[in-house]
RNA sequence: CAGGUUGGUUGGGCAAUCGCGGUUCUGCGUUGACGGGAUCGAGGAAAGUCCGCACUCCAGAGAGCGCGACGUCGGAUAACAUCCGGGGCGGGGAACUAACCCGCCGGAAGAGGGCCACAGAAACAGACAGCCGCAUUUUUGCGGUGAUGGUGAAAAGGUGGCGUAAGAGACCACCAGCAUUUGCCGCAAUGCAAAUGGCUAGGUAACCCCCGUCGGGAGCAAGGCCAAGCAGGAGCAAGUUCGUCUGUGGACGAUGGGAGACUGCUCGUCUCCAUACGCGCUUCCCCCUUGUGUGGAGGAAGCCAGUUCCGGGUAGGCCGCAACGAGCGGCGCGGCGACGCGCCGCCCAGAGAGAUGAUUGCCCAGAUGGCGCAAGCCAUUGGACAGAAUGCGGCUUAUAAACCAACCUGAGCA
RNA sequence: GCCCCCAUCGUCUAGUGGACUAGGACGCGGCCCUUUCAAGGCCACGACCGGGGUUCGAAUCCCCGUGGGGGCA
């Protein structure tokens, strides 16, 4: 996922936070809000809860690379935010990938359900 | 060979595919939220933020006070609380003890103050018991005594003698310790030796303090720049005349005026403004009136004018800031060493919600199980602590395992 | 990222100039009182964040670590 097509401002993310949709998981939170531009952008993050510096890179790590053959099936016009949670410094890729997919299924952004 | 100790190095390797960040080059019937190529891309601790610097801003005539840090000697360094080499004391390490490791290091004689609970007579000096002398009403008073008892973490140098009423460095010998002076090795601390002195001086300065050295304060969210807007501030400046039309409110034109821009200046050109002042609008006060701020009269204050300049702070963008450095690697020289000097070569991460990930194959340590006398073979498993954010030098803390070198002790062989 | 502060029973705190077997309140447990409950009374349990060091002696002083909180024009 190319750095433009991430949620990068500040009040970007406070904007998501506090006017879009949640979605639960153990693994991680979903939060949608449909967007003005034509584009998807997503963002990642993970906060102090998740435990120390490579815990937490570790979590984004696991929701980009198991975002990364979904993009071309989810719906653009979206903001999205994944925030990992504790559990998902000690996943697998493969858990990892089913809680994102269970998340945007229960979202309905996933477009062809060829997948 | 066994055991122990120290120092250093590494911190899985190679390959393939997909993906990410920086720099740079490049393609185009499609200039795109487009594509392609090259190259670079975490650590020994990047961590804790405990010290020291660089750098930036603020303050400041100079200096001092205060506060803080440090404190054996010599050296290294940009600097340090760090490092190297030496010294002293204490502790650990085979209960002694080797290599080696750990901690501490000015001053309590030489300024001064404070504190030393409980116990004990007494904590730096005041006699509880005991001993001795004198007096005495025979059980007390006065005096001497730190040699004895017990207390305590710590009790007036120790042993022996002489001496005495009893005792005491009061005196003597030896020992321990202190100060001064001299000599020797050493740059020095220190050490060794001798002489002299007074014979004794408790501990605590990670209590205040004294002496010496150093430090102005804050920190890259420092700090600088930029476009637009806002808060705010400052400057300048009014209402000319004439004509036409008219619905009498005004509109248009001409002339002149004001402010500004362009320009080095003038001319010139361009933009904006004004002749909006009335039966006006807003608010307040007061009077009359009304079902009612319903209607009316009066008074006060404000508005009906623009334009130019200056101009924040936060958020945003750019810089600081990632390629010239207290830089990295190699070789040589000097030094016991920390380190320094010279030559050659190299350019080596840099974001700004934060780039290193996924999958697969082979190999390398390791662990477990099985087979084997052994070398080894097979299967399964499996890679510590941990992620740069202004940079650098240290310290501290976390860390699976492997390799190399040196030293010590013991045993054996030559 | 940079810079500060704090840590004492389950909770809130006192003690910080060294003497402590660490005090108090609420809570918890037991007993008494009451017909019962509440209130009250008595008793008990219960802590110095961890490790080193200085000192005769450390909650206190010094160092290192751990955890928590706060600020940044």
């Amino acid at each position: 996922m190319q750095s433009r097509f991430r949620l990068t401002r500040s009040e970007d993310f406070k904007r998501v936070r506090q006017t879009g949709k949640s979605y639960a998981h153990p693994l991680a939170v979903l939060v949608a809000l449909p967007s003005a531009s034509q584009n998807l952008r997503i963002g990642v993050t993970a906060g102090k809860t998740v435990g120390t510096a490579v815990q937490r890179n570790r979590a984004k790590r696991l929701l980009r690379e198991a975002l990364r053959p979904l993009l071309p099936a989810i719906a653009p016009n979206w903001d999205l935010i994944l925030i990992a949670r504790p559990k998902l410094a000690a996943t697998s890729l493969a858990e990892t990938r089913e809680a994102v997919i269970a998340l945007l299924n229960r979202a309905k952004l996933i477009l062809s359900n060829g997948s």
